[in-house]
RNA sequence: GUCCCUGUAGCUCAGCUGGACAGAGCAACGGCCUUCUAAGCCGUGGGUCGGGGGUUCGAAUCCCUCCGGGGACGCCA
């Protein structure tokens, strides 16, 4: 249910019909009536939905816009309309509409009705998958993860509530050539710490995690694995740092609040041949061609700057043939609409990737990959560079173990993808009006107050049904109903332009509104029909704040 | 050099498929607690929407160009 809607295509209806009636009675010459939008005006005197479809018309039917519109005007009004209070032509040409309020007052009811389930959409239909963190199990979660973490579930939350199947998903790259370099510079540093002098590679993984992940296989295996052969102890090895870091990352981001649906590994594609299966087929379809030894795909016909290697002279297939047999096998699983979150290093990715779908006779335009710019940390105003080198980086553990799950995540999604995001670590562990975490977390804690008030004074709120909430005159009532009303809306406008930061602007605007009502009117009060009314204004804010805060994995705490 | 993102108030950002005098938060200044949590509210000031062209009835939004910031251009992933 999403009133929005319903009023919109409402409005679209009436506006059509005029349309049509004054071509019926030649007021108005026109063959096709165009692709009009009905919109909120900024302005209130502007009324409550304003539409351009006069505008859109002047040229077909020759005639001033404002002359359009006064004749649709005219016999909209003549048709008469309980929900309309009045159409008015206005500025350039705009009808704008005027609604009764009745509307507004069915909201609260309907989302006590709906409760953790308002907001959701049920018109959209498909499989979905998203993807997202895939970070390499070589390392710990960075910044960059992090942030990809939060889009991702948030996006997947918000996809879930507009009606798709949602899968998630995490892509482990535990296969290839970087897994091969993890393992020269753990049997290095498994050799170094068993009295051995080896040197260590010099593209190695040098940080201090494979060191400490190297001492807890010796703790656990002994430091002679001498009756093994170099072969096996070199996959013993590697395989239990995959499996310790892959549990690592799962259980970091289940703190996060994230949790996967399927870990997809790569080996897997390896293992079944699936990736050479895929350059036979490319190869069929004369997509690929060798060069120098090497196979390369033919990425160019698709729009790409250049051809890309997808198997290398020395025979070993490069991480872009893994990822085009990672991403068929996905469309083969099923999914109508296939999304990664990528961080922008991976841009130059997309388009050969959507090309090589397309070679395979996949619509690429089913494939969409969020792009997120990369994270700036700042510390007391100033930028913190992140280096490995001088482990000035922070790590995902640390991030949540210094300001909290609840205030990262918002933060992480508070901006749009396409905006370089800056992490004021002070500001994000501040617990004043300067934090808009605590802000919205603090609208839904008082609204619990005010039913715990209410229950310790004996009061309680009547049977749904029996409330009016006409009675909510008030104009910070009005706009508070108004904004529960565009929930809905707001969810499906997200999840089509994959953008969750708007649920982030939503849910403080509405905890602004909130506030802004809780200074100027009293719910608890002697008049008992009007604090039922408020009370089921309360309750029904409060839902919307916590499904709100639920799509963004952020906590709606009751008290503070 | 080519490609992607970006340039909006002092700061951080929002502005949905172009729409009516450009918005929010913070910061600054001034008010509001004997009544449901002041982690709050109310008010004031503050912008040539990077510059210049163009398309349009209408451009922060679309196109071109220039300038600034970030990123990508590997038989790495």
């Amino acid at each position: 249910m999403n009133p929005i809607e319903s009023i919109q295509e409402s409005i679209r209806g009436k506006i059509v019909e005029a349309i049509n009636q004054a071509v019926q009675t030649e007021q108005l010459n026109i063959e096709t009536i165009p692709d009009f939008v009905i919109e909120v005006p900024r302005e209130k005197e502007h009324g409550d939905f304003a539409v351009n479809v006069a505008m859109l018309l002047a040229r077909q039917a020759r005639m001033a816009p404002g002359k359009i519109a006064a004749i649709l005007v005219d016999i909209m009004e003549q048709n008469g309309d309980p929900q309309i209070e009045r159409v008015e032509v206005a500025g350039a040409g705009f009808i704008n509409f005027f609604l009764s309020k009745a509307w507004l007052y069915d909201i609260p009811g309907l989302i006590h009705q709906m409760g953790d389930r308002y907001g959701s959409n049920p018109n959209h239909q498909g499989k979905v998958q998203v993807e997202f963190v895939s970070a390499n199990p070589t390392g710990n979660l960075h910044m960059g993860n992090a942030r990809g973490g939060a889009i991702g579930d948030s996006l997947a939350n918000i996809l879930d509530r507009a009606g798709y199947q949602v899968e998630r998903e995490y892509y482990v790259n535990d296969a290839g050539n970087q897994i091969e370099i993890f393992a020269d510079s753990l049997e290095a540093r498994y050799l170094q710490l068993t009295g051995h002098n080896v040197s260590f590679p010099e593209n190695g993984y040098a940080g201090q995690d494979v060191i400490d992940t190297v001492k807890s296989i010796i703790s656990k295996y002994g430091s002679d694995l001498g009756e093994l052969s170099a072969e096996e102890r070199r996959s013993l090895i590697v395989d239990y740092a995959l499996e310790e870091k892959v549990a690592y990352i799962e259980n970091t981001l289940a703190s996060f609040g994230i949790s996967y649906d399927v870990w997809f590994h790569e080996k897997s594609l390896y293992e079944s041949g699936e990736i050479d299966r895929v350059l036979s087929d490319l190869e069929e379809k004369g997509f690929v061609y060798e060069s120098e030894g090497a196979l390369w795909f033919k990425s160019t016909r698709f729009g790409d700057e250049k051809d890309e290697v997808v198997r290398r002279a020395n025979g070993l297939p490069t991480y872009f043939a893994a990822d085009i047999a990672y991403h068929r096998d996905k469309f083969a699983r099923g999914f109508d609409w296939v999304i990664n979150v990528w961080g922008a290093d991976h841009h130059g990715h997309i388009a050969r990737m959507k090309g090589a779908m397309e070679a395979l006779g996949i619509e690429p335009d089913r494939l969409d990959v969020v792009l997120m710019q990369l994270v700036r940390l700042y510390r007391k105003g100033n930028l913190v560079r992140m280096s490995k080198r001088t482990g000035t980086t922070i790590s995902l553990d640390e991030l949540i173990e210094e300001v909290g799950k609840d205030a990262a995540r918002f933060f992480f999604v508070m901006r749009s993808p396409d905006s370089h995001l800056d992490f004021d670590m002070e500001l994000a562990k501040q617990q004043s009006q300067e934090n808009p975490v605590y802000y919205v977390q603090y609208a839904h804690a008082r609204i619990c107050s005010i039913f715990r008030q209410a229950k310790a004074a004996g009061v309680l709120m009547s049977a749904v049904e029996e409330i009016d909430a006409s009675l909510l005159i008030e104009e910070e009532e009005i706009e508070l109903l108004r904004k529960l009303a565009d929930f809905p809306e707001e969810i499906k406008i997200s999840a089509r332009t994959l953008a969750p930061h708007r649920i982030a602007r939503y849910v403080m605007d509405l905890a602004g509104l909130f506030h802004s009502f809780y200074n100027h009117h009293r719910v608890l009060n002697d008049n008992q029909s009007l604090q039922d009314a408020r009370l089921l204004l309360m309750e029904t804010t409060r839902i919307t704040i916590k499904n709100a805060l639920q799509i963004l994995g952020v906590t709606a705490p009751e008290q503070m």
